[in-house]
DNA sequence: TCTGGGGTCCTAGGACCC
DNA sequence: TCTGGGGTCCTAGGACCC
């Protein structure tokens, strides 16, 4: 068979238990403590450092149900802080994007890096200076994977953070790579999720190895062209596209939240979901996007005997970017789906059926509709700029009610924005 | 008593057309 | 009582990712 594995055309750079280690940049006296991070309303296991894995602390686990072992150990608890994790990835990228150049960010602690030529043949001194550089410049703790495609990087990746101290490099021969691969459970590989790895392992397929050696035709047959390409791409042919390509543009932006208590009253949820179309509008904004569809949807808890679910949707007549029109939407869908006497537990907005603002339809000559939609947007825009300076929310619709209702996330846990809040700058004490 | 919040892609099936 | 073959478009649902 025709592999083409030991040219290295993929970084992956993947951040070492990420919220864990942001946790610990501005309290450096965590160092080998144990940490965990949990999810929005500090509800379960998101994030955990290596002291924490240790323990047996798995992830997505329920806060309650640890709640003794977290005490017992002494375990550091926090709850998550996205807008510390994010302005801390940011420096990540730009250290690393100083030594090579342009990077595909994935997720908000991976990125890949396609290997130019000259980077290829240097690409173990490379992985070696990124990894020093981004702990000296920012403080965290990152992992290379080095291999001849994304998905083969991923697993040098894991192979990097099991058995060595940071990179590992694919570069050995096809057949060494298959004893590693052997060793690996198929449900390892990127792409393949709990499903996909039964019916592979009712298939006879067990490890990475059995999955790269799969019959092709069986694949695309009996599973999906995604699989097959993971397939090809194990074999060393590339065949994801670029991660971060600019072509692809978003179809969606959701904003969804559970509450932090049941909610039983029409006029909180729409305090809820006017905070919420009010966010997906400024992201909507800060895309230079527009919406024409809104969906929202209502829900009780899932882990209740009577969950329900509803949702509801519509086509605006104009595309728009003017969170009061989508505000007005949002509300008419509520009044058609809340139901009296249902104890919610989550609600959600969805706006889809995007379109970049610079390309505008549906005006049909109507030039003062236009200029009125351009007016509102001026506004908009203001107003997201004077609340992206002074803090979120400064200016509101009224409907989003105040700070502290029932609505709002549990938090109890929450460390400071040491990076996006003027308060919550670290102080620095000199000693004579 | 407690259980995250975003996203993407693919496929099957129905509606509709000629 | 029988009852085309193909194409396109849309949607819902399933699967995956971190």
């Amino acid at each position: 068979m025709q592999t083409h594995s030991t040219q290295p055309r993929f970084f992956l750079i993947d951040c070492n238990n990420f919220f864990a280690s942001c946790e610990r940049v501005f309290r450096p006296d965590l160092a080998n403590q144990p940490i965990v991070v949990l999810s929005n309303n500090d509800g379960c296991v998101v994030a955990r450092s290596r002291e924490a894995k240790a323990l047996g602390i798995p992830m997505g686990e329920a806060e309650f149900k640890l709640r003794p072992l977290l005490e017992r150990y002494k375990v550091h608890v926090f709850s998550s802080n996205f807008s510390l994790y994010a302005a801390i990835s940011q420096r990540v990228i730009a250290s690393i994007e100083s030594l090579v150049g342009d990077v595909e960010q994935y997720s908000i602690d991976e990125c890949f890096v396609r290997l130019s030529p000259a980077l290829a043949a240097n690409a173990l001194d490379t992985a070696r200076a990124i990894v020093q550089r981004v702990q000296q410049w920012v403080g965290i703790p990152v992992s290379v994977g080095i291999a001849a495609s994304r998905t083969l990087a991923k697993i040098a990746c894991h192979l990097a953070k099991s058995y060595c101290s940071g990179i590992f490099f694919l570069n050995g021969t096809e057949d060494q790579h298959d004893k590693l691969f052997a060793k690996i459970p198929v449900q390892e590989v990127w792409g393949i999720g709990r499903r996909l790895a039964k019916r592979l392992y009712e298939a006879d397929i067990h490890s990475v190895k059995d999955l790269k050696y799969a019959d092709t035709d069986w694949v695309r047959r009996n599973l999906s062209v995604t699989t097959l390409n993971t397939v090809l791409e194990l074999r060393g042919i590339p065949c994801i596209e670029d991660i971060s390509a600019p072509a692809k543009a978003r179809k969606t932006i959701i904003c969804s939240r559970s509450f932090g208590e049941k909610i039983y009253e029409k006029e909180t949820l729409a305090h809820a979901l006017t905070a919420f179309v009010s966010r997906a509008a400024v992201r909507l904004r800060k895309n230079q996007l527009l919406a024409q569809g809104l969906g929202i949807n209502i829900a009780s808890s899932r882990f209740s005997d009577q969950y329900t679910n509803k949702a509801w949707q519509t086509l605006l007549p104009r595309p728009t970017m003017d969170t009061q029109i989508l505000l007005q939407t949002a509300i008419s869908g509520l009044e058609t789906i809340f139901q009296a006497g249902v104890p919610y537990a989550r609600a959600g907005v969805l706006l889809y059926e995007l379109s970049p603002s610079t390309t505008r339809q549906g005006y049909l000559l109507d030039l003062e509709a236009l200029d009125h939609d351009l007016r509102r947007e001026q506004l908009m825009h203001t107003i997201d700029s004077i609340n992206s300076r002074y803090g979120r929310s400064q200016i509101r619709f009224a409907l989003e009610g105040t700070a502290d209702e029932a609505w709002q996330m549990k938090q109890e846990r929450r460390s400071q924005n040491y990076l996006g809040d003027w308060e919550s700058l670290a102080i620095a004490h000199c000693k004579n």
